[in-house]
RNA sequence: GGACGGUUAGCUCAGUUGGUUAGAGCGUUACGUUGACAUCGUAGAGGCCACUGGUUCGAGCCCAGUACCGUCCACCA
């Protein structure tokens, strides 16, 4: 052995050896419990970041512990096809040739994509084995291969027939620059500082309202000034016409409740089709709709000519501009308000009247709210079982449609005569690119061939929800999902709680009549030294592969797990990693150590060691048993800061500064009790190294590979 | 506007059901070590435990409030 330990030499290379062993992949022991985890799907998108470190670090910890106890552990590896944000990559990359995806048409493109995602698939899941994560790969799933997909045309038909999916026209969050319809998950709401801009409308018949607005464009869509009808400030107003600047169109001065009598000026203008509450208001009184902005985030013809064509904020400077020479406005006032943007290319996210399919989620909701309520899921820490529960009750109906191409097509046919068909042979067939005899499908209603699918894909949250069951089969009642579902463990960042986690809950309740996991740990959050959210974007991040190429894998894991609190937050620290790094060392040297002064030993009974041992050998062993209970007791109830911090403590302290610093007197000086030094120290050691390997699992195994063992530490049984 | 966290050594964090001198790592100081390891060892310095008030024989820990920081949720223009 060398005198220190070396990373590089040695990853790879034992990497390779377990994969070659098929440790990772469990057999299915009939009437052995399982423990499964199922792997967050990472994007194909990029590369891994430290939260994904430390997320998978925390699962095959606990994969190799189980795994050591003797049950089959399942850890599925998988990537998930991240629709826009994949989309949003290769559109780059063509940007950079010139290119737009229309330039490719859709099936071109798609297929540009799918080079990326097989590039990106390849280097992610390569990551995942940097970090040591023993993941069963004979089991790894995209969601987007062919039984994936037909898990979820199953779905989508389900819920249709169910009544659960619908179609309808209203106002939805839409991503100018993405070009689609997002959800309300998909919405991150910012605090930006502008005006309150009070407007006057003059009245038709002498007279004057002023309204107070933050987005003073969508004027030119207005269809009514409302005030509440208690209010009477503007009692005589209502009924009458007020004409809107610049356009002189004339509008009704309606009463609605909605409307705030404290804030502004009490009036509000209403802008059904950009807008979600004036939509209401227009609803209830019946309003004109008059769309002004876009789907590219520009005015429409409707805005007049002044407008058109404008971007949305260059016409809100030229209006503003306009208003002020014409003395309509008659305040401006800082303001700083809440602004919606896109989670995936953080453009401000505009409301638009769009026609969209949603999953309907009352009744979806409420079993989820049970299995949570009831403790059959738990979530760890648990305060997050609050905010689920709390989320979950004030749901609303999900926007699963998305104006993109890359995803799971909508398995969904138009019929001129106005006949929706829902058909999963069909996708299936389309998907294959089978036959593709599209000729021969026929409307059920009016026997009609000219149909058209459903141009949109579903939200790749859609097909994310499926993850726990899918992976392993479902639809079809595979030998798998009879014995990995419901799964054991799911461990995941809390920002995805609403929108994967309770997805996954009702999604499984739903289709497989059980709840999808049993634990929910929501590991901490892993923030920069400055206190902000470790990202690529922002240039904020620390990148775990350099970490892992400067101090070495076990290093890295080691430092992550040591630096987590119980769910608290952490200011990410590279100390902690070098510190990793002299432990690894620790270890190889403390084994080095005791490998060269083992020989006396062997062989020698039991019965002679015993009446040798001193006391402080019986000390050290105690230890080491006190040691074995309470890093299963920390790992029971997953505190892998304290586990890892007991294990670290015992070995450095414990060992080499006690153990090693007496027995190596004892075997130098040829004591009488030299046996019995020498069996404390192969016994502590072995023990050590089994307790080490979900932590630190290469340098363990290579320390492994020269002790006389017959398995690798690997599968080696539990202390 | 709601909800939830945090505030302990220069830095990153522990601190179990309230109980004698509040812990760790990094950093720092002194000394030591040519046979496991300088990626080491021994010893030390360094804390009005955010602030205010309360409960208690006793509070870092429990209660109330204040301040600052952070996160999430929310259709007041």
């Amino acid at each position: 052995m060398d005198k220190s330990y070396n990373p590089e030499e040695n990853e790879k290379r034992i990497y390779e050896k377990w994969e070659k062993g098929k440790y990772f992949t469990p057999k299915l022991e009939v009437g052995k419990k399982p423990f499964t985890v199922v792997i967050p799907p990472p994007n194909v998108t990029g590369s891994l970041h430290m939260g994904h470190a430390l997320n998978n670090t925390i699962q095959d910890a606990l994969i190799r512990w189980h795994r050591m106890k003797g049950e089959p552990a399942e850890y599925l590896p998988g990537t998930d096809h991240a629709g826009i944000a994949t989309q949003n990559v290769v559109e780059k990359k063509l940007a950079k040739e010139g290119k737009t995806r229309f330039d490719l048409g859709r099936a071109k493109f798609e297929k540009e994509v799918w080079k990326w995602k097989d590039e990106y698939e390849a280097r992610i899941l390569g990551q995942l084995k940097t970090l040591g994560c023993s993941c069963d790969w004979s089991r790894t799933r995209f969601t987007m291969d062919e039984g994936y997909t037909e898990a979820i045309l199953t779905a989508f038909a389900h819920y249709y027939e169910k009544g659960y999916i619908y179609r309808d026209y209203r106002i939805t969050n839409w991503c100018p620059r993405c070009h689609t319809s997002l959800s309300d998950l998909e919405v991150e709401h910012e605090e930006h500082e502008s005006y309150l801009w009070h407007i006057k409308y003059e009245i038709e018949g002498g007279g004057e309202v002023v309204v107070a607005t933050t987005r003073p464009e969508t004027m030119l869509g207005d269809t009514a000034i409302a005030v509440n009808p208690k209010d009477k400030r503007f009692k005589n107003l209502v009924g009458k016409n007020a004409i809107i600047p610049i356009q002189g169109r004339k509008i009704p001065i309606i009463a609605d409740e909605h409307v705030d009598m404290e804030f502004g000026t009490g009036a509000v203008k209403v802008t059904p089709a950009h807008d979600p509450n004036d939509f209401e208001i227009a609803k209830r009184h019946d309003l004109e709709k008059i769309t002004v902005i876009d789907f590219d985030g520009k005015m429409t013809p409707e805005s007049g000519e002044d407008f058109a064509g404008l971007d949305r904020f260059e016409a809100r400077d030229v209006l503003i501009e306009m208003l002020k020479e014409g003395k309509w406005l008659t305040k401006i006032q800082p303001y700083v308000h809440n602004v919606g943007h896109c989670y995936r290319c953080h453009e401000v996210v505009e409301p638009l009247l769009t026609l969209q399919w949603y999953v309907k989620m009352a009744e979806l909701a409420k079993p989820a709210i049970k299995a949570v309520g009831d403790g059959k899921i738990q979530f760890q820490p648990k305060k997050w079982k609050k905010v689920y529960l709390e989320w979950m009750k004030n749901i609303n109906d999900w926007c699963i449609s998305r104006q993109i191409w890359w995803g799971h097509q909508i398995p969904v046919w138009y019929c001129d005569c106005g006949e929706t068909i829902v058909s999963k042979k069909w996708a299936l067939e389309d998907m294959l690119s089978v036959s593709r005899e599209t000729s021969k499908r026929r409307c059920p209603k009016c026997k009609s061939s000219k149909l058209k699918r459903d141009e949109d894909v579903l939200d790749t949250w859609f097909s994310s929800a499926l993850w726990p069951f899918a992976t392993f089969g479902w639809p079809e009642k595979t030998k798998d999902l009879d014995y990995f579902y419901p799964t054991t463990f799911l461990s995941t960042a809390r920002d995805i709680i609403y929108l994967w986690v309770a997805r996954m809950i009702f999604s499984g309740i739903e289709f497989m009549g059980e709840v999808p996991f049993k634990d929910v740990y929501i590991h901490p959050t892993v923030f920069n030294q400055e206190g902000r959210r470790m990202s690529k974007s922002l240039g904020t991040g620390v990148d775990p592969l350099e970490l892992i190429e400067k101090y070495g894998t076990d290093a890295t894991r080691f430092g992550l797990l040591w630096q987590i609190g119980q769910g608290q937050d952490i200011k990410f620290s590279e100390d902690a990693i070098l510190n990793g790094k002299r432990f690894a060392n620790k270890i190889w040297n403390a084994s080095r150590f005791t490998l060269m002064n083992l020989e006396d030993y062997k062989g020698v009974s039991r019965e002679t060691i015993k009446n040798q041992l001193t006391q402080a050998d019986k000390d050290t062993l105690d230890h080491l048993n006190q040691t074995i209970e309470n890093i299963n007791q920390y790992l029971n109830i997953y505190d892998f800061q304290h586990a890892v911090e007991e294990i670290y403590t015992f070995f450095w302290y414990e060992f080499c500064d006690k153990c090693i610093e007496d027995t190596k007197i004892r075997i130098r000086e040829n004591d009488k009790t030299k046996l019995a030094a020498q069996y404390t120290l192969d016994t502590v050691l072995k023990n050590s190294l089994k307790l080490l390997h979900p932590f630190m699992p290469f340098v363990t195994e290579a320390i492994w590979e020269n002790l006389d063992e017959k398995n690798p530490l690997i599968i080696s049984d539990w202390p």
